[in-house]
DNA sequence: AATTCTATTATTGTATGCAATCTATGGCTA
DNA sequence: TAGCCATAGATTGCATACAATAATAGAATT
């Protein structure tokens, strides 16, 4: 009973969703990048229906803005929806954590862990290092059985690639893989409150790598610029 | 410049995805409800096209399922959804509460004044009052300014609808609007840790009056029947 | 009467076509 | 040369047509 094509699961709708949500996400095509429903089609061998299907489910996700009459690009989020979406990963994430601490089974310690040697080794490949990186957050959400709170992770940690390729600082190691470690070993050893603690560091400090400016008001951008001229 | 139709903005897929959504949530369409293409099409005056457009926006919303060359229907979320539903829920709102604590505006603080008194007002109607709790929801959600919790929060609130629609206990009143303005008293002065504690209670009940039995395993269920038959 | 097989009908999956809208190019005026 | 308008080309919005799959009903067999 073999598959047609290589349909991998699903509808080939969902087959374009696919390709161009890694796309994206790999920055192949970077935020901003138009969406033609016509070359997109011809260039993965489908009618221009099912690109537009696919590019509806992009929208709803948050990874492409569609425009009436003016078409489909990747979305280029400000940095004011970087920073709340940040903040609604961290309510999110410490929901994983919470639900997860202390309760991880043999196996699933086993594939956390798999994972974290894999970031490692891929320490020095910048692109394969950033989706890893993701990975380990939706890997973790996975584990908690939990439908609508793995949906969520999964978009927030697809649109924060986005974020991170507009605002992020380029030779930063986006994820410190250390802290994965930290983290699972507080996860395996039950400990909530420090577990939670160090994800919430964690995605405090990805954000502070891209979304520098935290500071809202004229105000406190003017007070760097005074202390740098002594003017505090 | 005047709109060709009653477009209400936005494209008419927009149009029928709003009526569709609508009527799932005032339970005209109920839970399971087969969705077919072309009837819906038929009587809302649009191509199957369309519909399909609003269908696939649905099913990401999670208020409809889509089986491949089966069709759409309502969606039928199980009880242990339900329980992840408002687990995820709590997470989220949790965030909209420490967001808004001791932030209100005057005006925000009238609307939401304004909105429970709407409450208060339509208790007998059970259908309104239904609908309209879940908007006290949404509408503190919208103030964040948040995009990402203010769609999630929404999405969450829909499908909550469903949830009680199947295992709700019938003669209830689903939010007790006490408590919305109790909420709302705590939001105003500030008290922050108190707010969340009783949205956090707020959302527990309404589970409780929902989710009956949040025992899990055969042990848990059966230790019901065993009590009932003095065999503890 | 129950059951399986088959033929018919209904419904979904996908491509294509036409009208509406946007975009870009080039000429025209100042 | 700079700015503006018009026209041609490209792209989206939507409906329809046809193919593929599932649902249904009826007949034939046991």
């Amino acid at each position: 009973m073999a598959k047609k094509t290589s349909d991998a699961g699903g509808g080939r709708s969902q087959a374009v969703h696919r390709a161009l949500k890694r796309a994206i996400i790999d920055q192949a095509l970077p935020p901003g990048s138009k969406l033609p429903e016509d070359s997109i089609g011809e260039r993965l061998g489908v009618s221009r229906t099912l690109v537009r299907e696919a590019l509806v489910r992009l929208s709803q996700e948050g990874l492409v803005e569609l425009r009436p009459n003016k078409g489909a690009a990747v979305a280029r989020p400000s940095l004011e929806e970087g920073r709340n979406l940040f903040l609604t990963r961290m309510a999110l994430e410490r929901l994983v954590v919470e639900t997860l601490s202390g309760n991880l089974t043999r196996e699933q310690i086993d594939t956390l862990s798999a994972h974290i040697a894999g970031e490692e080794a891929a320490r020095t490949e910048h692109a394969a290092s950033i989706r890893l990186a993701g990975e380990f957050h939706t890997l973790l959400a996975q584990m908690t059985n939990n439908a609508s709170l793995i949906r969520y992770v999964n978009e927030l940690v697809a649109r924060s690639s986005l974020i991170l390729a507009l605002y992020g600082r380029p030779h930063s190691s986006e994820c410190a893989v250390s802290e994965h470690r930290e983290l699972l070993d507080k996860l395996i050893a039950g400990k909530t409150d420090e577990a939670a603690a160090l994800m919430a560091h964690h995605l405090d400090s990805i954000t502070a790598r891209a979304l520098l400016p935290t500071e809202n008001s004229i105000q406190d951008v003017l007070a760097t610029y005074a202390v740098a001229e002594g003017l505090a």
